[in-house]
DNA sequence: GAGTGGTCTAGACCACTAT
DNA sequence: TAGTGGTCTAGACCACTCC
């Protein structure tokens, strides 16, 4: 397939190139390394010729270079560090991304199909699972846990009839010290509040409602957008000003369909597949066509 | 919940800038503008200053008001137009995205609830859905379908027994000419074959595939990646390098579970919501807990 | 023709890394 | 201390848009 691609590329860059007339020195050099990585000739961690190394090997100024290098980051092609130089970081990964690495199903964090078809069953433990994986898994609470008055939004989303106090909870989730994911989350004051009081550590929270309350979590609604992280995105999630994100705004009903959560997660998109399976039902219109 | 989100960072703002000491020249533009921007006062449509115009307001040179407008660029905040200027593009849209723009769900695309539930039962028409929106939808082929060796990744994900010629097909879809997404899509060729010689234009495949041979498509799997654009992609969908792509892997499975199409689908990801929903299944050692 | 973004140049200083 | 990326400067030419 990655065959099938590239040809698919060379096609139509050669429209692009005869478009044009010609290529900028910067799209060059961009295409010539991006190409080499793509092709495996350099290796992930590789490092790369200096910003000033490659002007004068491509006869360009440091800043055509440098720009060059620029767009390569914003693919993803290549990371940078300051003092340090540029290093190939990516092509390998994303390739075996789709099936191989880390992977969040129905909330839960996966790694392999077998693995996938156990977490099917569970619900809101990024903490559990990520233990399972061997990972160490923490929440760094950004503001403290706490009974808020609903916004408009929340109040929709949570269908509340008036503007009520929620529980809400903000944090960011790492694994191993790497950053996963923001979560914002809004409960039903109600049935939460007493975990104010009496934490429940790391008991997954639908787990406790059920044991103190009896009430089951059932159906959940996921809506997902990717765009680029803003910059208390990028900083908090340790990635770049226009890297890619997901947010996934869920909300979840117990079985008699009461709202009992609302949360948006914003979760770095590299570290990220998201699987789901559904049946086709057809339109009973189009079954009797 | 965007007042939330304001005063998070505000409050995240303050250790940055003392960790840093001083701000850039070109990040106390973005932070400006980009302010705002978000804040309304500067409104969609509108056209910001030229480079040479900020340049001299911030009292910077070209080469940095221009950086600025590139990271405003890179978050999708404004858009640009050789020869014409820069146009604030972005806040007052997205916010409203989540819920109200164009969505898919179950392969359709949707725009609303009331669709929602009706685009739920049906599957594989972009075509028909965007009819129904009033949307002028059209397909553009880059490969003539055609039986082709499967590669090793087809041959893998449609399950055949050996490397067999399967059909290919691979379009761009657009809607008003807008591109939305690249299909690029693989079916076995004992039952889709003969459409290479009898087109049926429009009608929806699977559809097509009840009629004709009395199969059923059932089982859904998809799997989602978000990650950025490269360069035959930002020029096919008409966005910019580092803009956001969602990878959506689909295979699709008769009511017996035989795999009738594979699919990977490259959308713009501004264009796209995908929504989806589930049940939560408790495991059986979570319920006796 | 005046103004615009896109590209490029040949320098410069800084903070940081490695040795 | 030498090399690196990060930032910035003050110019320049081009193709394009708008009038």
């Amino acid at each position: 397939m990655s065959g099938d691609q590239l040809e698919n590329r060379e096609v139509n860059f050669d429209p692009f190139e005869s478009k044009d007339g010609e290529l900028g020195k910067a799209e060059r050099i961009v295409l010539e390394i991006g190409a080499d990585i793509k092709e495996g000739k350099i290796q992930e961690g590789y490092r790369l010729p200096s910003e000033r190394d490659l002007a004068a090997r491509f006869g360009v100024s440091r800043m055509t270079a440098r720009s060059a290098l620029q767009t390569l980051l914003n693919e993803e092609l290549i990371v940078s560090y300051a003092g340090r130089g540029y290093f190939v970081a990516g092509i390998p990964d994303r390739e075996a991304s789709t099936r191989d690495r880390i992977q969040e199903y129905h909330g839960e964090i996966i790694d392999d199909e077998t693995i996938l078809s156990d977490e099917l069953q569970v619900s809101g433990s990024f903490y559990e699972y990520m233990k399972r994986l061997g990972r160490e898994p923490r929440d760094e609470f950004l503001e403290q846990p706490a009974l808020v008055p609903a916004s408009e939004e929340v109040t929709e989303h949570l269908q509340l009839s008036s503007k009520e106090l929620v529980l809400k909870r903000y944090r960011l989730q790492l694994a191993d010290n790497i950053p996963y994911r923001l979560i914002e989350s809004y409960y039903p004051s109600e049935l939460f509040q007493e975990i104010l009081t009496k934490p429940i550590d790391h008991k997954p929270l639908f787990k406790w409602l059920q044991d103190r309350h009896g009430i089951t979590a059932k159906q959940v609604k996921e809506v997902l957008i990717a765009r680029p992280a803003n910059s208390y995105e990028s900083d908090r999630l340790g990635i770049s000003l226009c890297a890619p994100v997901v947010d996934l705004e869920r909300t979840v009903r117990t079985d008699t369909g009461r709202i009992i959560e609302w949360a948006r997660i914003t979760a770095s998109a590299k570290l990220y597949a998201f699987r789901y399976e559904y049946d086709i039902r057809l339109k009973q219109s189009m079954r009797e066509y």
